[in-house]
This record gives C-alpha cells, sequence and structure tokens, in this order.
DNA sequence: CAGAATCCATAAAGATACTG
DNA sequence: CAGTATCTTTATGGATTCTG
C-alpha cells in the first residue's frame, strides 16, 4: 500500500493540463517549487543525490526526494540504481529534459533584464 | 493594517532569489499556479478584470485578484483604473512582461514534443 | 463591475528520527 | 548513501458575503 501522490503537483485534477493551452501544461511541468533548480544543476550532467544535495542546501531530503520522483515520473529525469554498496543513484536529464537548454538560456536572460527593471525604478 | 502577503509566492524569504540562478528566479516570477495562464491571454492585448475571467472559467475571483495584484508587483503585468462608474479596470502586460513572448512560444513547441513523449511510451 | 473581507479545507513543505 | 516515516507548520485555494 504505497502511497504515491502526495506532492504531485496536481496535472490530473486540476485545469491547466485539460483545458489551458500548452504553455501552462509546460509550465506545470517545471515551475514546480525546486524543479528548474534541479534540473539546472543536472543539464552540466548526471549527479548522485549526495551531490545534488549539495548543491541544493535548503532542500530537506524528503523534498529532494519527492521532487526527483516527480520528475522522473514527468520524463525529464532519468534515474539510474547501481546494485552497489553503499548504494549509488544517479540523476540525469533525459533528451527531453536536455531539450530545456535554450528555454533555461532565455529565461536567464529574461530574469536578468529583469531583475534590472525591478532594481531601477 | 492592510494584509498584503498572502499569497506572494514567497520570493523574500526562500531560497530561490538569494541564492539560485536566475532561471530559478525567473521561475519564481512566471510559474505561480495561473501566471502563464493569464499571461497568455494578455500577450494578445488588454483585457478587463471580466473578460480575462470569461477565460479562466476556473479561476475564482478571489484568486485572480491576488494573482494579479503580484503580477502587477512583479512589473509583469500593469492594471489601470478608470474613474467611471461602472468601475473598469484594465490589466496589460508590462514591456517586460511582452518579453516573455519568445520564452512562451518555446514553452509551447517544448510542450507538445514533451507530450507526444509522454504519450507514446 | 471589480473587487475586499472572512472563514475554512486541503495541499505542500519543513523538522526530525530512523533504515536497508 | 540514499532514502522512509511521521509529525507539524505553512501555504494555497475555495465558498460566501459584502461594497464603492
Amino acid at each position: 500500500m504505497t502511497k504515491i501522490k502526495e506532492s504531485s503537483t496536481n496535472f490530473e485534477n486540476k485545469q491547466a493540463l485539460s483545458s489551458e493551452c500548452m504553455e501552462v501544461y509546460a509550465a506545470n511541468l517545471i515551475g514546480g517549487q525546486w524543479t528548474l533548480a534541479i534540473c539546472c544543476y543536472l543539464i552540466n550532467g548526471k549527479l548522485r543525490f549526495g551531490e545534488l544535495k549539495k548543491k541544493l542546501p535548503n532542500i530537506t531530503e524528503r523534498m529532494m526526494t519527492l521532487q526527483l520522483r516527480k520528475l522522473e515520473e514527468n520524463k525529464l529525469v532519468k534515474r539510474t540504481v547501481y546494485a552497489e554498496v553503499p548504494p549509488r543513484v544517479e540523476y540525469e536529464l533525459t533528451e527531453s529534459g536536455q531539450r530545456l537548454k535554450p528555454i533555461l538560456g532565455m529565461l536567464e536572460k529574461w530574469g536578468k533584464e529583469h531583475q534590472l527593471l525591478m532594481a531601477t525604478d
């Protein structure tokens, strides 16, 4: 009786997926609290759980697990478990995740410009 | 003693703005529940409160007000109040909001591709 | 018309402790 | 190491009623 749905950021029961435009669908996939941060760090290559955790000092393990599982479920991240002791799990972006790269680039550029605007006023 | 902060999606106290990359900052600005949906509809020109509400049948007035105020606060949306009876308020994207257009375009494209991937598997 | 004010339910996030 | 489990807190969203 494993509980799965705790933090699935509701794609199924909310409006976004069903009736809204594709941008909203996309935003729901990548707009989660830690989603983009994780993707940013994975875009340069695979990372282990602990390595990723180090880059996100403020995230709890619990949240990281939940977010990574969601990302995996949404096929943005691939999770590979190595049957070793001590355990090793590696996370990497999928093809689809990689294709976010140009979008991340534009977001970064837009963010910089916008931050400037927010400041000079 | 007006209460302002009820739904400000926490830029100030959370990690995103302070330590993370610019993509995360940007995502926090546009990643809110209704944010992108609203932007999508405003990208073709200004709309009144009621008109926008019609395009988002599932949003409550309360949420729309909150989201629009947040958008305004973040300078993505400009709010113009006309001193008329009955009252008229128009919402439109700011320059900065308009500059999201190419990003929305890419998100749409990516979303379509990704949705296909999610289906064929 | 375009909201503001309340009250309330649920969902998401955090702290902490524990484990294969 | 890479998580789980549990509990608590906080955030988010909704229903309803009221108003300039």
